[in-house]
DNA sequence: GCGGACATGTAACGACTGTTACATTCATTC
DNA sequence: GAATGAATGTAACAGTCGTTACATGTCCGC
């Protein structure tokens, strides 16, 4: 493993522990055992760091939900989004998701910096919910009200704890597709 | 009106234009015609400043819903639903939720800053659907599902801008609700 | 042993940060 | 009319920011 990659591992422990939004070279520099000058040897700048960081982040998400995503035809759609709320929900992952909120809000306030950031992140989720569910002419729109549910209680659960009753919701509005065929 | 409630309600549009993360008192004094000196003379300090204007944020808020919340009673929670959508999309409330969900996201990387602008926020709205929902057991986790949904297809449409098709998954989401009965 | 590319440490640059000291204006009150 | 206290302008403080110039070290191919 080269140096910029054990380097770029420790950066994004940073990331994940104190966000994005307030990011400072020398801080983050200190943790990772190294200076300023250094990060900016390996990544070129502060945005650059940023990018390698938030690719990291990406890819090792993709590869969380990869299982999820190719075992989607052969499971029901409610399997599918309790899958995803197990993940999303998992210690080891609410870091991650606490990074990617950020980035989302930031790039509402700030399109030009973060944006690019967002490319895949909605759509890609969107496209796989829409694989997991009937091709029927509201296929999109039911897409939108299933990853809504799952970003609108990962909001919430993140906020407040509340694990249990945010579980139990994510119960109901399962209940209510089954009850709508 | 004092000059202090003039200067506030021009750090208020700055906000609702530039958001919180990255505010900067001399810039938004410049907007605001004054200098950063004033800003602290009035306000006290940067601290204030944030207080004072997001205290002015959801005064405006709650008058906003102040509606919703007395005629509850009188509506069916669908309509209660739609009329929530109605506000949180309209062009000129835009501004104001992305400010809440910066706020709200800030606070989960920076809790002893941004979480003292939380107390509302959450638990108003989701005590207002309650009251809006039958009285059963299941009150409290479908008011957390109904919340999710908003919080969740607001920030896809904050997002996107794609105002059809998140309306269109709330149309869905009631429509599953009424079937349940 | 030598040269050359790369890694790293030290220190600094100029810009920006919130905040404050000092001086001045202005209006009001005795 | 003098005095007092608030409003405001100017300039600076000490600190942090991302970035860079310069020097030193370190290792590899020849």
């Amino acid at each position: 493993m080269s140096a910029r990659d054990e380097l770029l591992r420790k950066c994004l422990d940073y990331f994940l522990k104190h966000g994005v939004a307030n990011l400072s070279l020398r801080p983050l520099a200190a943790a990772a055992g190294t200076s300023a000058r250094m990060l900016i040897h390996h990544f070129g700048s502060k945005e650059g760091l940023i990018a390698a960081v938030m690719d990291q982040v990406r890819a090792r998400l993709q590869s969380s939900f990869e299982p999820l995503i190719t075992d989607a035809s052969k499971r029901k759609p409610g399997e599918i989004m309790l899958g995803f709320w197990k993940v999303v929900t998992s210690r080891k992952y609410r870091p991650y998701l606490r990074l990617l909120f950020e980035v989302q809000i930031l790039a509402l306030q700030n399109p030009r910096r973060y944006q690019r950031y967002l490319i895949d992140t909605s759509a890609t989720w969107l496209r796989l919910i829409r694989r997991a569910l009937p091709r029927d002419k509201s296929n999109a729109v039911m897409a939108t009200l299933c990853l809504a549910v799952v970003d609108g209680l990962t909001l919430e659960y993140l906020a407040t704890g509340n694990l249990s009753r945010t579980s139990k919701a994510i119960d109901i509005f399962l209940t209510l597709l089954r009850k709508q065929k």
